[in-house]
DNA sequence: AAAACAATTGACGTATGCGTAAAGTAGGCT
DNA sequence: AGCCTACTTTACGCATACGTCAATTGTTTT
C-alpha cells in the first residue's frame, strides 16, 4: 500500500506553497488523487512534480512543461516527439551557453574596474 | 562629431523594438539626447544599452540593472559598490551553476530515454 | 501641396506565476 | 457540543516587460 501526502508536506518536501502546486494542477501538470474533498499525492505524483521543479529551475514556462508533459504522456516510445523535447533542451542549451559567455564578458569587466 | 543613430536604427542594430528602448528610458536605464522632439543615441548611449541587454540576458531585472546603473553612476571608485555589485553577480553565478547541474540530470534522463 | 513615413506621448491590454483574502467544509480534540 | 486546524474553491491583486492602438506632429518624397 503506497504512502500517500497531502499537499503541505509535499510543498514542504519540494519547496513549494500550496497555492503553487494547486496552480499548477490547475495548468494540468498534475492530477492527484482525492480522499474527500483534499488531494492526495503518491510517489508518482512527487516525482512528477520533481521534475517540474527541476524544468522550472532551467527556465522551461509552466506551459512548455505541460506540453512536454502531454507528448510523453501521448506516447513516450515515438520518436519524433522524443526528438522534440531534445531540440527544445537543446535550445535551452544554447541559451545557458550565450548565458555562461555573457558572465565571462561581466566578470572580466569587473575584473578590470576591480585594478 | 560623434555619430547619432535614431531609435529605430539602434533597436535593429540590437534587436530591441523602439518600444522596448522607450520603456527602458522610462525606467531611468537611459537618457538620449533629443533632435527636436526626436530622441537620438550616441556611441556611450549604445553602449550603456549593450550593457542592459547583456545584463537582461543574464537574468537580471529591469529594477536590478537600474540599481547598478545608479550605483555606478554616482561612484564608480567607490569599492562598497562594487563589492555590492560583485556579490549580486556571483549569486547570479550560483543560480547558474544550478542551472547547469539540472541540466545534466535532465540530459542523462533523456539520454536513458533515447537508449 | 498632398501623401507617405518616422517618431512621440498616452493609455490600455496581455501573459506569467503565483500571493492573499474570503468564505465554507470536514475531521479531530477537549 | 464547540473549537481548532487543515483543506477547498473562487476571485481579485500584483510585478515584470513590453505589445498595441490612437491621436499627433514633424519630415521627406513625389
Amino acid at each position: 500500500m503506497e504512502k500517500l501526502m497531502t499537499i503541505t508536506e509535499l510543498g514542504d518536501e519540494l519547496g513549494l506553497t500550496p497555492r503553487a502546486i494547486r496552480f499548477y494542477e490547475s495548468k494540468g501538470l498534475l492530477s492527484p488523487g482525492r480522499v474527500g474533498s483534499n488531494r492526495v499525492y503518491n510517489y508518482r505524483d512527487r516525482a512528477r512534480l520533481k521534475l517540474i521543479v527541476r524544468a522550472k529551475r532551467l527556465g522551461f514556462s509552466l506551459s512548455d512543461i505541460a506540453e512536454y508533459l502531454d507528448l510523453y504522456r501521448s506516447d513516450p516510445q515515438q520518436l519524433e516527439q522524443r526528438q522534440l523535447l531534445i531540440a527544445k533542451v537543446r535550445e535551452r542549451i544554447a541559451v545557458l551557453e550565450q548565458q555562461k559567455i555573457d558572465l565571462t564578458t561581466t566578470l572580466d569587466e569587473l575584473y578590470e574596474i576591480e585594478r
